[in-house]
DNA sequence: ATGAAAGCGCTAACAC
DNA sequence: GTGTTAGCGCTTTCAT
């Protein structure tokens, strides 16, 4: 058997080093190097320098451990993939990062465990704070767990703030968008066009975006007097895969409808291209609609008017919420709300219906 | 001046609480926490009420800080929007959480001090590995400044792996698809279709990326013969815009063309819109093809002809890369380099020229 | 199988 | 302004 050579393995330089090759004690290193601490300007010269020489680099759990904030935001999104969570994604990091702190990012890909596990994950982590993003199932059989963990999590560690997703049974900061609003809105405006056979297709049923989507969809109606068909709702899911299948299988049908309002702008897409392909022309044959305004809305043929929601700016917000409720600077009463507007572009995916 | 109420501040339950609650030592509550040790089953029992009873959560940074690794990964990306990063951050990210660490996501969102920094900060977190993605400047002046950071990263911490992204200088683990194999392919596809010029569209000049990609488009030609001509290789930007905008300003020059071979699926999909709207229709008039395989791809009129890049599996790759050079277990050259394939798509913007 | 005790590297009183 | 000291909460020898 062949000797291992025992590589040195050098420890890293601690501050307890710097503080011997500058001359001082580890305490003024460490004030030195919070900033936050009067230290002659001398004596931080030195230990710059020594910082410098050793190649010393702070240790983050020592620094947690001792007390410090640990600076660390965590953020949990469904997918990373989809521009839908990217948006507020990026915003929140954006916020975080030019805070000081570190974005610690997860997905969950669909698995409602993740975010439980996530969750405990930060609390280990002594986290700042949590935010948590997108449409949740309020009915899970696991919202009670998750409603006990969030409270474990409010008391102990920090912030938890709520972005774009239904309360979770436990009073959190939390920042929304109008999805009851915004889907009013553009069905008003497609009743104002002329439509009254309008198609609601796509949306998870019991994810809380698609009921709120729903709800304004069904308000427009019968605030302009518009009978509702519920043969005309048509849930299922969020991609474009679905938006397709779906709309060639209702085109295969009997329902008549001039307009789709699609539960966002990936069904839209995929409905566009079902209907292009079965000869229906959009908008002159029917007129279609999509939510959220990600970048497919305004890259497809025609461009789609749809329901713009600030997704960067809905992260910013939440950024934000995360860290006031963290800093003990701001004495807020850790549950608060914002709401960010939506409102309707106007693209070419819609006429009048022949 | 109201007295402020003071609010008891419980203390979160520690190892000692729960030891003491379970009646041994706090050794044996670590053992049997650990899991990697024999512990009696009834004292593991207890030792679970215990936890169960407390809401014991255990505190990473005193597990760190007490020798244990980290458990963390860095993941260093452009931009969580551009679906090119996202595939890839998701392939990562799969592969980091699944082996049990956490992720910890950053975005450069184009800066390279934001490189440098975000290795600092994960120097402090004692990552097991960072990753870094996507392009980068290899003549950007802070080079040497990264070169020495990945080093400095290297020797303390522990695995670095480049992810697409050309050498920095000091010897890393990397995977890396094949950008001039995979353009050579393609422009060689357009060639046999019978186009000569060719129009090379878009890639900031100086990012590696570009450059292997235009260094395939030129193989092909010398390859097949075709002459080269340097006008037709106009190189700038990576995004919708920038294609949209030069192709309409290549439309009022002279320059003559039969087909396009966008720097990616973006600038195809600019240049593309440019063509439609001054009246030139893809294939017929123009061919277009693209590079990566994003899904906006398949989503262009017509379907987008391009070369698919494996990007998950890139990720993928990258975070096996990463965890194997952390892992004391294998002994391997930590410099190592895995190359991914890559195929064209064809789909439907390539007709021989009129 | 379990306990005692010594740190890991840092911050935060508390002295001077 | 700077040094001393006592932890922060855990893992890990070394005993037993």
């Amino acid at each position: 058997v062949a000797e291992v050579t025992p590589v040195p393995d050098r420890r890293r330089p601690t501050l307890e080093d710097v503080a011997r090759l500058a001359g001082v004690s580890s305490a003024t290193v460490s004030r030195a190097l919070g900033g936050n601490y009067p230290v002659a300007s001398g004596t931080r010269d030195k230990i710059e320098h020594a910082v410098r020489e050793l190649g010393y680099v702070a240790n983050a759990h020592a620094r947690a451990l001792a007390g410090s904030r640990a600076g660390t935001v965590g953020l949990l999104i469904g997918d990373l993939i989809d521009p839908f969570f990217a948006f507020i994604a990026r915003g929140v990091e954006r916020e975080i990062t030019s805070a000081g702190r570190l974005c610690l990012i997860a997905a969950t890909h669909g698995d409602p465990r993740r975010e439980l596990s996530f969750i405990d994950l930060m609390l280990e982590q002594r986290s700042e704070a949590v935010i948590l993003v997108g449409g949740a199932d309020p009915e899970s059989s696991l919202a009670p767990r998750l409603a006990r963990r969030v409270r474990s999590f409010a008391e102990n560690s920090g912030q938890l703030v709520l972005c774009g997703r239904p309360p979770v049974g436990t009073p959190t900061a939390a920042v929304r968008f109008d999805n009851e609003g915004g889907a009013a809105a553009i069905t008003e405006y497609l009743i104002a066009a002329g439509h009254e056979r309008i198609l609601f297709l796509g949306g998870p049923p019991r994810l809380s975006t698609t009921i709120d989507r729903v709800a304004g969809y069904r308000r427009a109606l019968a605030a302009r007097g518009v009978a509702e068909d519920p043969a005309l709702v048509q849930t299922g899911g969020f991609g474009l895969a679905y938006g397709y299948a779906q709309m060639t299988e209702i085109l295969q049908s009997r329902l008549t409808f001039t307009a789709v309002f699609a539960a966002n702008d990936n069904v839209a897409a995929g409905a566009m291209r079902a209907l292009t392909e079965h000869g229906r022309e959009v908008p002159r044959d029917v007129s279609v609609v999509g939510y959220d305004d990600v970048p497919v809305a305004s890259a497809l043929t025609p461009p789609l008017t749809t329901v713009h929601v600030p997704l960067e700016e809905l992260g910013r917000e939440a950024g934000r919420l995360a860290l006031a409720g963290a800093d003990p600077g701001t004495e807020d009463p850790a549950e608060r709300n914002v709401v960010v507007g939506t409102h309707i572009v106007i693209r070419d995916s819609v006429a009048p219906p022949r």
